[in-house]
DNA sequence: TAAAAATACTCCATAGGTATTTTAT
DNA sequence: ATAAAATACCTATGGAGTATTTTTA
C-alpha cells in the first residue's frame, strides 16, 4: 500500500470509473489499472467489482478503504505541508540549520 | 512522500543511526541512504544533519515529521487491517459478495 | 456495437544490493 | 584507526505509456 496507489484508488471510487479517474489524474487507463491492482494485490483483497462496462462497484473491502482514505490522505498532505513550513521559518535559534547550504549544492 | 520511505524515517530516527535502521529493518544501508535521500528530495527538505558518525541530529522539518509520523502510520496499519477483515468476514448480507470467485482465478 | 476495463508489449526510473570511499572522532 | 554515512555501480522490479483485445450493457 503506498500513498500514490490510495489517491488513484480515491479517484477512481469518486468516479466509479477507471477511465474518468485517469483522465482527471492525468495519466493513461492502463496505469489506473495497474495501480489498483498493485493495490489490491498488496492489501490481498479485491476492491472493485469490474463489469466491462461503467460504472465499476465498491466491493465491502473497498467501501471500508473509501471510507477512510480521504481523512488519511488529508493528514499525509498536512503532514507534508507542516514539514515544509518548519524547514522555510523554522526553528533558527535551533542551532546550525544550514538547509540552505546543504539544498544547494 | 511513500508510505515506505516514512517507515524507514520512523526507524532512523527512532535508532538515530542509518546502519542500525538498516540492520532492524533487514536491509542494506545504502538502500536506507537512498530512501532518505528520496523522501527528502519528494519533500524538498533536509530531515537529518549528516556527521558522518553517529549519532545523526533531526532537522526542524525532520523534528516536525518525527512527531507525526508515528500516529499516521498507525492508522495506516489499522486501515489495512480493517479493510482486510471487510474482506474475510464483512457484510455478506451486501448481495454479490463473490470475491472468492474472483480471487480464485 | 459502443464504451470501458484488461492485457500485451515496451521503455525508463528507481528500489535495492555489493563494494568502496569519504568523513569525523 | 575505526565506525558510520555517502557514493559508484549494477541488476531487477515495477511504474507508465501506446496499441489492442475482451467484455457487457
Amino acid at each position: 500500500m503506498e500513498i500514490h496507489q490510495l489517491r488513484v484508488f480515491r479517484e477512481v471510487a469518486r468516479e466509479s470509473s477507471f477511465t474518468r479517474a485517469a483522465r482527471n489524474l492525468h495519466c493513461a487507463q492502463s496505469t489506473v489499472t495497474g495501480q489498483i491492482k498493485s493495490l489490491e494485490s498488496s492489501l490481498g483483497v479485491v476492491l472493485f467489482l469490474r463489469r466491462g462496462r461503467c460504472p465499476i462497484e465498491l466491493t465491502p473491502a473497498g467501501s471500508v478503504l473509501q471510507s477512510r482514505v480521504d481523512q488519511l490522505l488529508r493528514e499525509v498532505d498536512t503532514m507534508g505541508r507542516e514539514v515544509k513550513d518548519a524547514a522555510r521559518h523554522g526553528e533558527f535559534g535551533h542551532q546550525r540549520c544550514d538547509l540552505r547550504s546543504a539544498h544547494a549544492v
